[in-house]
DNA sequence: ACATTAGTTAAAGCCGACTTTAACTCATAG
DNA sequence: CTATGAGTTAAAGTCGGCTTTAACTAATGT
């Protein structure tokens, strides 16, 4: 006797997907105009998506998160759908991304140590264990941090 | 005899000053605007900036950088301007920008996670050591990374 | 003296990424 | 059967952060 796990897979209107996805209903309908995702319909006309769906939406929001453009997950989706032929290309784009995104990570964590040092340093004053006439650059010099 | 050392601050009228601080001349007329940064005027009407406006900008640049807008630039540099007596409210707003700065760092932490995953599987199918048909979704479950 | 390059202003334009509007249809509880 | 809430479309509007344009004046090299 077989058994056959008679998986029934949800659907979420676009509403309920919203919320599972914390995007609004006319940013999902803008990513399908753009492209991005393409939901179901059921015979009524109505779209409906799926987990597979929301897993996708996720992923795509990592990398909208490491500061692809619309148009260049375009391109990345437009590849996905040609199928394996495309998977170097697709290699090479998310390797490309992650470098620029490496680069600009460098800057914010410079941009933090700077914010870091300026909180210290007003601390300092407040606290009076930085001299009134101690500005930040002699602050900054003293820590060895640049600009 | 005494020693006076005349101390000539160098003047940057705005196209060299844009080249100092990589901002375009319209960017930095644009700043000045919204009350950013007050550049000086030499006697035909020229504006001309200093070597402390350029600390100023690149400080300002690094506020930027953690995700500051215009507008709470604008409020910062309204305090500065109102002296020592909003230091506690500089202060207090440098924190808040840190406490939303690091919980952003945190995301972006994670997305670079998921890119890197990505990657490494895309790499794996490439190379022949993942399966056809192990899906991203198992191979993140295999690494114990979510999403 | 004059051509070229740099600076001046106010106002309009642009771009990405959505959001809002308008005018409609569909779903469902009472 | 009808009120209400959710979904449909195409098109226009918004917002932040600049950039471009237009019409002009100032500075500088030959």
């Amino acid at each position: 006797m077989t058994i056959k796990a008679a998986i029934i897979e949800k659907h979420y209107r676009i509403g309920e997907f919203a919320a599972k996805t914390g995007l609004s209903g006319p940013t999902l309908r803008y990513y399908e105009k753009e492209g991005l995702v393409k939901p179901h319909r059921s015979d009524n006309g109505l779209r409906y998506y799926t987990d597979a769906d929301a897993d996708w939406i996720k992923f795509l929001l990592h990398l909208k998160g490491t500061g692809m453009t619309i148009e260049q997950l375009k391109q990345y989706v437009t590849w996905r759908a040609e199928g394996d032929a495309t998977i170097t290309k697709r290699l090479q784009l998310l390797k490309n991304v992650r470098r620029g995104f490496l680069q600009e990570f460098e800057e914010l964590q410079h941009s933090m140590t700077i914010l870091t040092d300026k909180i210290d340093w007003y601390q300092g004053k407040v606290d009076g264990h930085i001299s009134d006439n101690e500005d930040f650059a002699n602050y900054l010099a003293s820590l060895n941090h640049e600009e």
